[in-house]
DNA sequence: ATGGCTTGAGTGTCAAGA
């Protein structure tokens, strides 16, 4: 099972990248963040005819969130219940077993800002809802634009990004809290390219020259942690004309329906 | 120098991203 996620950064602008990504790369499931349209406007048609079915959560202009998959999406829950956030950041779903959060964590501006003080508040109320669906269901998988580089190996230049937003002790320490919860950071589990990022500032060749941060990320429960076997970042989106700020980061696990294997008994427990 | 691109809104030029 191929579960990715990808901030678009509009899907109306990012549709044919999208459409040619998932024909070539053929995900499971793909949470994407940074719609920019509203629900109504969502290309269901031409993402259908890709062989995807969607669980979108929309907004006018900013944010919004959707999960694509082939096969059906199960229980589909919007927003992160009980904060009251006009924003459409979250929605969730189950997809073969496995309960998948879409998250677009707030970006926080800098530090210091009302929108800071927003993003971290978010993230506690996040941290509460992920912590109940684990609770719930013991194989969860949280991906998305969390807006966070958790370590300095993270980022291009940590002494210039040093206190700022996306690597602030405050935020960082927010993210630890979600692995707290018993998530793994997938990308951790194996051996990565030095200088791995899945964003690039636009501005000043950030990608030709690989300025970039880490903060789209794949986060497991044990269980499928225990299942994964592979995280990467595709860089390939990110190369193409007019592209996403974002390339996309996808984590590979082994068939939720593989059939267990039976131990043998062991000859003196037989009649 | 708080800039540099890109998108959406809307048809000026600004908010927002990270």
């Amino acid at each position: 099972m191929k579960l990715a996620t990808w901030n678009v950064n509009s899907l109306k602008v990012r549709l044919p990248h999208l459409l040619e990504w998932l024909d070539r790369t053929r995900p499971d499931c793909v949470c994407l963040q940074e719609l920019k349209m509203e629900t109504a406007a969502f290309p269901h048609e031409a993402i259908e005819a890709a062989g995807y079915t969607a669980s979108v959560n929309g907004q006018k202009t900013y944010n919004g969130v959707a999960i694509l998959t082939r096969i059906e999406a199960a229980d589909v829950l919007l927003d992160i219940p009980g904060l009251d956030d006009p924003q459409r950041r979250v929605v969730t779903a189950t997809i073969g077993g496995v309960r998948v959060i879409c998250a677009y964590v707030p970006n926080g501006q800098a530090v210091g800002t009302d929108k800071y003080e927003y993003k971290l508040r978010w993230l506690d109320a996040f941290t509460r809802f992920v912590g109940d669906q684990m609770q719930a269901h013991p194989q969860l998988a949280v991906l998305g634009d969390y807006n966070i580089a958790p370590e300095d190996r993270d980022v291009h230049d940590p002494v210039a990004w040093a206190g700022q937003v996306l690597c602030s002790e405050p935020e960082r320490t927010a993210f630890q809290r979600l692995l707290g919860l018993g998530l793994a950071d997938s990308f951790r589990l194996f051996d990565q390219p030095e200088r791995s990022f899945t964003w690039w500032d636009y501005r000043m060749n950030g990608f030709r020259r690989n300025l970039g941060v880490r903060i789209d990320h794949v986060l497991l429960s044990p269980a499928l942690a225990a299942r994964c076997t592979g995280c990467a970042v595709d860089l390939e989106p990110r190369r193409q004309e007019r592209p996403s700020d974002h390339a996309p980061v996808t984590a590979e696990l082994t068939c939720p329906r593989d059939p267990t294997p039976i131990p043998a008994q062991p000859q003196s427990m037989r009649a």
